[in-house]
DNA sequence: TTGTACGCGTTATCAA
DNA sequence: TTGATAACGCGTACAA
């Protein structure tokens, strides 16, 4: 019924020669010594039959797939494709596949792909979810098992890590802000499971001490994912305060559209009433209504990087992988930082 | 220096039983009748060792990898993120795993991924890349093997793909724009190499003919890729032209966001001076600045679609594979589009 | 109910 | 310079 694969045998027929020959003519590097009439045989047959490589057969033999296996924890975030693009560039370049997950902020999908993974012998990870679990993590380096992480950090493997410098991007955001003379400013904090959350709630905290501004916890929220539609749950409390902030931190760029839509429905507007700040800097949000004003991190660099350490570890070219600390800056945009007098006074 | 792996071979020893018994305990089907203290003598064995099969070894014996692969054009592109979402969610709820490959709109890259994928024996494709010639699509069809196109047609193979009703879609566009009292309409259309692209002007170019209303030949200007930069490079001449339009319609939303900035750059607003409307509806199109007006395409189910009938394909259920159109419909927000007097008077 | 033997498609190693 | 052989890890007819 099905017609049978065309293999190294058939090409070897074909060719009236032994199958290693084959598989030497059509992958043994230059200085092998074949006479230059049987390669041409071989690559002829093979031409002609269409003869495909098996690479399941190969990568058996080899012990090695040249596949590496990404984690990310929700590809709808527009963070995440640039970062995925990087790492795909350098993948790509060095010979490498790239098989992706997406764990839909699940931690039990989490597993179900890691587990997958493993069973597929990717060469190695590179893990952007959020979501596991450190004791996981610190399995895999007891396994000796190849990973880098990205965009997430993890106790005891950080320098097997891909990070954003989120206290200086949010101490940014914060010095921002109190600089425009707000006062009372809310912070929407991304899910306290991340590290990424925690972070940059903590960091918001601490700066906002140093300034000298006090944190009213009425203005805190956390919303329970990195999304637009948690971000909007958890803002309409903020929003519909007796007193309202006068300024809002988003702890993503998606979580701050969700409060731009909190904002809105309820009468106000942005940056009129309340200003708005955001983190990621993703492609769109310079031409969000008002664009949006938010801390930039350089996402195809942190693919590309990660994609290089997680191939040096493979090829066991143990180059001390340092931790990379990617670059974050604040990105003033137009309007969705306006003075805190606006505010004030309209309201 | 590597520890070896864990075989079945090793979970035999430890459960004193042989290697196919432990085959059958582990992925046996109920019916094959073994005694109930093999079978947990045997999964004792293989937790204690923390026994991990080979998906390599058990795909070259079975001849089926539970792999489907993906050609995506640019995953950057925000429509298609909510494809991949729902193709995995099918494909995982089905026991497949899923490669995604970003083609990078590059035909060189485009073919070696096919190269590629089909070398891993991915049990079928899914391909959304828009730029693969139709023979090579027909090769696969003669090749019987499984595919099915999303988000792109090609000739002979339509019954094989979830397809956007441009036709429709493009329709109404035009029609809302005309009902606005706009008669000078611009087209920035996507790349001509692409079906999508091909169609979607030539639809604007019919409907507008219906309408009674004349494309001028100095308001079509066509983009080189589905991206905000190309849109942004086309969407130059025509708002420089002597007479700009007074509303564009750009191929897709990546496309209008470019036009956007071409029209602030040169002084002019949207829609105060001209009317812009996308295509696509992708996820952040409510948030642009001003919200836009697009032609809503139904991306999740677009992807479930698909991979349903993949997998049907592959599992040899051969339910007569519809031609799917996905439908695709206006709508129209705030203030992206506006009256065409508006246009008139401020400009 | 479980063991035997073989094949899936390659490639590395050794021998000729 | 090329051929023969074994092994990568698993699943399944067939035999016991």
């Amino acid at each position: 019924m099905t017609e049978p694969r065309i293999t190294i045998i058939d090409v070897a027929r074909a060719a009236s020669v032994h199958p290693s020959t084959v598989s030497r003519v059509l992958n043994g590097r230059v200085e092998l010594s074949l006479l230059p009439e049987t390669r041409e045989r071989v690559i002829a047959a093979a031409a002609r039959l269409g003869y495909r490589p098996s690479a399941l057969a190969r990568s058996l033999r080899l012990r090695r797939t040249f596949t590496l296996g990404m984690l990310v924890p929700n590809i709808d975030n527009p963070l995440f494709p640039p970062i995925i693009k990087g790492v795909e560039d350098v993948a790509h370049a060095r010979g490498y596949n790239l098989i992706l997950c997406n764990t839909e902020d699940s931690s039990e999908r989490e597993a179900t792909y890691l587990r997958v993974l493993r069973e597929r012998q990717v060469d190695g990870l590179l893990i952007a979810s959020s979501f596991m679990a450190d004791s996981t993590i610190a399995e895999l380096r007891r396994d000796r098992f190849p990973f880098v992480l990205v965009n997430r950090g993890s106790r005891g493997a950080n320098d097997l890590a891909v990070l954003v410098d989120n206290e200086v991007g949010v101490a940014e955001v914060i010095e921002h802000l109190v600089g425009l003379g707000h006062r009372r400013i809310g912070i929407v904090a991304g899910p306290q499971t991340t590290m990424t959350g925690q972070q940059r709630l903590a960091a918001a905290r601490a700066s906002l001490r140093e300034h000298g501004v006090k944190l009213d916890p009425a203005l805190v929220a956390v919303a329970e994912a990195f999304s637009q539609e948690a971000g909007y749950r958890a803002a309409r409390r903020l929003v519909l305060a007796t007193e309202p902030p006068t300024a809002i931190f988003g702890a993503n760029d998606l979580i701050a559209l969700g409060v731009l839509r909190a904002i809105r429905e309820v009468g106000l507007e942005c940056p009129d009433h309340i200003s708005l700040v955001g983190f990621n800097d993703i492609p769109q949000a310079e031409f969000f209504g008002p664009p949006l004003t938010t801390v930039h991190v350089p996402q195809r660099d942190m693919g590309t990087q990660a994609a290089t350490m997680l191939i040096a570890q493979i090829e066991g070219k143990d180059i001390p992988a340092p931790r990379v600390v990617a670059e974050a800056h604040l990105v003033v945009r137009g309007s969705t930082a306006a003075p805190a007098t606006l505010a004030r006074t309209e309201v």
